[in-house]
RNA sequence: GCCCCCGUAGCUCAGUGGACAGAGCACCGGACUUCUAAUCCGAUGGUCGCAGGUUCGAAUCCUGCCGGGGGUGCCA
């Protein structure tokens, strides 16, 4: 990457010059490379002059000066400029820039992958929505968010797994099963009511009559307090299945669906399960404490403001306790190196505990990374659409991605940051014109793919192509957009911010736009330069498709 | 009360401590005999919530305040 080849310039440059006396020796903090705001002040800077001042003791533009002076000779810069205050402005070469386009064609499709993670193993844990009814449209942020993240590692050098937990033991499961158990029984005319707590839905009802034809009579006078497991867990299992459908229409696949049930289950050979494993750990290092009647977790020996029920009075773990287990399971059972989940904004409370905890069962808190965005609304043009549970007119994620499609309901939910509450319009999502940006990305896409196919037809040919007759600024521009996406996959796998991907794909289309309206590709009268120009188009594919390939947008041959 | 996130153009939002703060939409004005006008070019639009502080340099870091959202010991 070419940044990565100016940082390493630029410390040879303060090493030779510290060897050469034009400098005194300090310690070199991370040469960092910017990219200017403005043109003019080249393709990228470092500002390492102004950091250097103070401990030389030094005027930063001299500095700036100097080190100039000694950068290596590279190819790829054209210039490499001290300015005021104490800049170096570096000027990329048009010849290397043109030369990169045969770099990105031969790349093909893995132009954008970086060596960051080392095969290392992260799991995305994300949406692990509890099975107990339809995923709601706030669902499709999580998702979104995790599978392009995913995504995003994969290409940066990751090993990756994709998991969902499914929440099949504890109380919800319980609520679940009491509300299901009542639904089928009134199915055979028993007068039994959902508990005041339960799932008041329609498509319980549809549940238990599915029940009801698999199973049959079989559980009608069984005690509304005592639901039977095979009826729970078909429920569950159905609910799964439906959450899997939902996914699959938004184009999440996972790679686990891990049972939370399991952590409560001896593994063969004799190693226990997880939770009692995880208990005992904590237990051994003191961090269990009873009061109360509860056994609770000692956080605040570990910074925490107060302790937490892991076990409560009543003898059932907690929800947290859980957790500990699952993330026992996680780092110590399966050995990841990076866990990474993706959690809710009403999660929140739960973060800096459950990373007590992974502390706790000895596991470096880094390596867990818990993401939180914060909620959406969602809005039909002007008209707020409100989610309530109560009121019945409850969004599911698969009405959203029904409405708008796949496509630009990921794009959608991907374009803010997590940390931003974000508004979602269902109207401009909808949209298939051009103030709706993700079909302004497609377009340039599509527009290409008609372009190639014209040459095809036409007689035209890459083939051959010499990319040095590349020299219009519409077209270098191009090439610059292009190669910012490695860095921006690096930059994303290391700030864990996906949301970066939709803002890059529209500026790669505007800057193919501009080069479409100022650059004809098929000209007879100039067969060479379209040949350079229809390797420029391939390579633009190659990056666009890319980009919208990460974030699981399709890329479409026409429109 | 305490904890977390946010506050940037009319709207929705970007903005790795750097040089004169950006995009899309909306609004206004232009550009189709040319590979898809779902496009392009231009104009308008800003006390970066407020006040301090750190720094050579702050939208960005720290503190306080104001406003919005979320959370707050045996729900998940």
């Amino acid at each position: 990457m070419i940044r990565d080849d100016l940082s390493a310039m630029v410390e040879t440059a303060a090493r030779a010059a510290m060897d050469h006396g034009e400098l005194p020796r300090v310690v070199l903090p991370e040469v960092t490379i910017e990219r200017p705001a403005r043109p003019e002040h080249g393709d990228y800077a470092t500002s390492l002059p102004l950091r250097l001042a103070r401990a030389a003791r030094a005027d930063p533009l001299e500095i700036a000066r100097r080190l100039a002076g000694r950068l290596p000779a590279s190819g790829a810069v054209a210039a490499a400029e001290p300015a005021p205050p104490g800049f170096i402005n570096f000027r990329l070469s048009e010849a290397w820039l043109a030369s990169q386009v045969d770099a990105i064609m031969a790349a093909g499709a893995a132009f954008g992958d970086v060596a960051l993670g080392g095969g290392r193993r992260v799991q995305v844990e994300f949406v692990s929505a509890n099975p107990t009814g339809p995923l709601t449209a706030g669902n499709g942020r999580g998702a979104a968010i995790g599978d392009v993240l995913a995504s995003v590692l994969q290409a940066a050098g990751y090993q990756v797994e994709r998991e969902y937990l499914v929440n099949d033991a504890g109380t919800q499961t319980d609520v679940f099963g009491r509300t299901l158990l009542a639904r089928y029984q009134q199915l055979f005319g028993r007068d039994v009511e959902i508990p005041a707590d339960g799932y008041p839905g329609e498509y319980m009802v549809d549940l238990a009559r599915r029940l009801k034809d698999e199973l049959g009579a079989r559980y009608a006078d069984a005690s509304i307090d005592a639901p039977p497991e095979e009826l729970v867990l078909r429920g569950i299992d159905v609910m799964v299945e439906q959450i899997g459908e939902d996914m699959k229409r938004l184009g999440v696949r996972y790679d686990e669906w891990f049972r939370e049930r399991s952590l409560y289950q001896d593994e063969p050979g004799g190693a226990g399960n997880a939770y009692d494993a995880a208990m005992q750990t904590l237990r051994g290092k003191g961090y269990l404490v009873e009061k109360e009647g509860a056994l609770w977790f000692a956080s605040t020996e570990l910074g925490e403001d107060k302790d937490n029920v892991v076990i409560r009075s009543t003898g059932k773990p907690t929800y947290f306790a859980s957790d500990i287990a699952y993330h026992f399971d996680k780092f110590a059972r399966r050995g990841f190196d990076l866990v990474i989940d993706i959690w809710g904004a009403d999660h929140q409370g739960h973060v800096s505990r459950m990373k007590a905890a992974v502390e706790a069962i000895g596991v470096d808190p880094d390596h867990l990374d818990i993401i939180i965005y914060q909620l959406v609304s969602f809005r039909r043009g002007d008209e707020l659409v409100r989610l309530s549970k109560r009121a019945g007119n409850l969004v599911l994620m698969r009405d959203v991605v029904d409405e708008v499609g796949a496509d630009a309901a990921r794009f959608f939910f991907l374009a803010r940051s997590a940390d931003s509450q974000m508004e979602f319009d269902l109207e401009l999502a909808k949209k298939q014109a051009a103030e709706n940006p993700v079909y302004y990305v497609q377009y340039a896409h599509a527009r290409i793919a008609g372009i190639l196919a014209n040459a095809a037809e036409r007689g035209f040919s890459a083939e051959g192509g010499d990319v040095r007759l590349l020299a219009h600024p519409a077209e270098l521009d191009l090439v610059r957009k292009m190669l910012q996406l490695p860095e921006l996959v690096q930059m994303m796998a290391r700030s864990k911010e996906p949301h970066h991907l939709p803002h890059y794909a529209q500026d790669l289309a505007t800057a193919f736009h501009a080069f479409y309206t100022e650059c004809r590709v098929l000209d007879a009268d100039a067969r060479p330069l379209s040949a350079a120009r229809l390797k420029l188009c391939g390579a633009a594919r190659l990056t666009l498709a890319r980009a919208l390939g990460l974030m699981g947008v399709s890329a479409p041959e026409r429109m």
